[in-house]
Order: C-alpha cells, then sequence, then structure tokens
DNA sequence: ACAATAAATAAGTGTATCATAATATAAGTG
DNA sequence: CACTTATATTATGATACACTTATTTATTGT
C-alpha cells in the first residue's frame, strides 16, 4: 500500500526531476524523434558529461531509454509514463535538430 | 511572439516550483477545500514562517489566491490554471485537515 | 596491440534553495 | 494604548544540485 505522504514523495521527486531548463530543453529534441548523445551534446550549450548526467537520470526515471549501437549510445522517450508527465512533454515546443551532417551517427 | 526557448525556461520554472514536498502537500490539502494559514501551519511539519514563503511563491505563480478576512488569510486554487498544472494538482492525493475545532479560523 | 572516438564516471566548485530563528506588520480585544 | 494572535519578512546557515575539468570505460579501425 503506497500512503499519501510516499505518493506526494514521489511525484515531487519526479517533478524537480523535470523542473530543470536543461533536462526539459533534452525532452524538447526527443520527442521528435531518437537521438544519440553527440548530436544531443551538439545542439545544448553545455558540456558532453553534463548531458550524460542529465540523461542518466531522466533514464533512471523512466521517462527515457537507451539505445546502444556501436560506440553510440541513442536515447528516446518511454512509452510507459505517467499520464501528467504525458501531459507536461506534450507543452513542450517540438524542436528538431539539423545539419548533422558531418555527424556519423545518422 | 514566445520562443521555444522561453517557452521551455517558462515551463521549468513552473515545474521547479512544483517539484517540492512541502509546496505539493500544501496543494494535496488546497485541493479539497480553502484553508487558513494556520490549519496548514498545524498539518505540516514545517515552521510557519516556512508556510508563509511556500504559498507566497504559490501565489506568485498564479496556481492559488488568497482571501484575507481579520487577521486570518485564506488560502485556495486558482481557477485559471495551465492544463499541465491542473493534471499534476490531480494526480495528488486529495488530503483533508481533520480536527481543527479548537481554531477560531474555521 | 595501439590509436581514436563516444560516452560515462569522478572530483571539485559555485550557486540556488529550503529550513530555522528572530523580527516586523497588522488586526482584534481589554 | 498595551497586549495578544495571525501572518509576513529578513537574515543566516546547511544542503542539494548543476556545471566544469579530468579521467575512465568501451567500441571501432588500422
Amino acid at each position: 500500500m503506497v500512503t499519501e505522504l510516499e505518493r506526494v514523495s514521489e511525484l515531487s521527486s519526479l517533478l524537480k526531476l523535470l523542473g530543470d531548463k536543461t533536462r526539459l530543453t533534452l525532452l524538447s529534441y526527443l520527442k521528435h524523434k531518437e537521438l544519440c548523445v553527440c548530436e544531443l551534446v551538439d545542439v545544448l550549450n553545455v558540456s558532453q558529461p553534463a548531458i550524460s548526467q542529465h540523461l542518466k537520470k531522466l533514464r533512471l526515471a523512466g521517462i527515457i531509454q537507451e539505445r546502444k549501437q556501436g560506440t553510440w549510445v541513442y536515447y528516446s522517450l518511454n512509452e510507459n509514463i505517467p499520464n501528467y508527465v504525458s501531459v507536461i512533454i506534450d507543452a513542450l515546443p517540438d524542436q528538431k535538430v539539423e545539419g548533422c551532417g558531418n555527424l556519423e551517427c545518422c
């Protein structure tokens, strides 16, 4: 049985995770299509380790999933997420990665 | 015109506000009915100044509103909130204040 | 095996944020 | 007016968190 306190705790953790500009930006790109880490690094204005750390948090929370292929790791939105998370992601702009022609991963 | 970056910024600020256990707990009580500060102080396990500060943040964000009556200040959920915030509040347990018989405010 | 590239992890640092204690404001009451 | 009660504000300290740099792990190609 899940107490009300635990439920509020759980919800606040997830919302805290989503209440970060960098992570929301990552999701706004991933909502369009699966992307590899290097593409996300190219598009965001933070370092590669920062991106990796954010992706790990989103993955551990079950919001995104990873797919490894050779050297590259591709991330995409998870299908099974709570409804209120879906609504938040829907509220995000749909951003596209442009001009990754010089990258081998795509 | 609102750029995509501004939209993500705005969203992350609001979600950061909601990603706090104390504030979510406040909302879980307010979703049932309007309550005065002293009732919320009674129910939560934090100091009165802490409650006041959280209520102020929620009010400035437009999520709750205040109604002053004599010495007491009553807070309640705002009607006009973004859909995704409504969905989050719906996901909260509906908690009730019990046994405030010794308080004059209700 | 060695070099190169992609991604993850570790360690360190600055800043934001939540909580408390102390104080101030404001309204009601004798 | 003095006194009490309800709430807000200020100041401050502790913790959390996001970022950076440096390093490590893992995979591919020569």
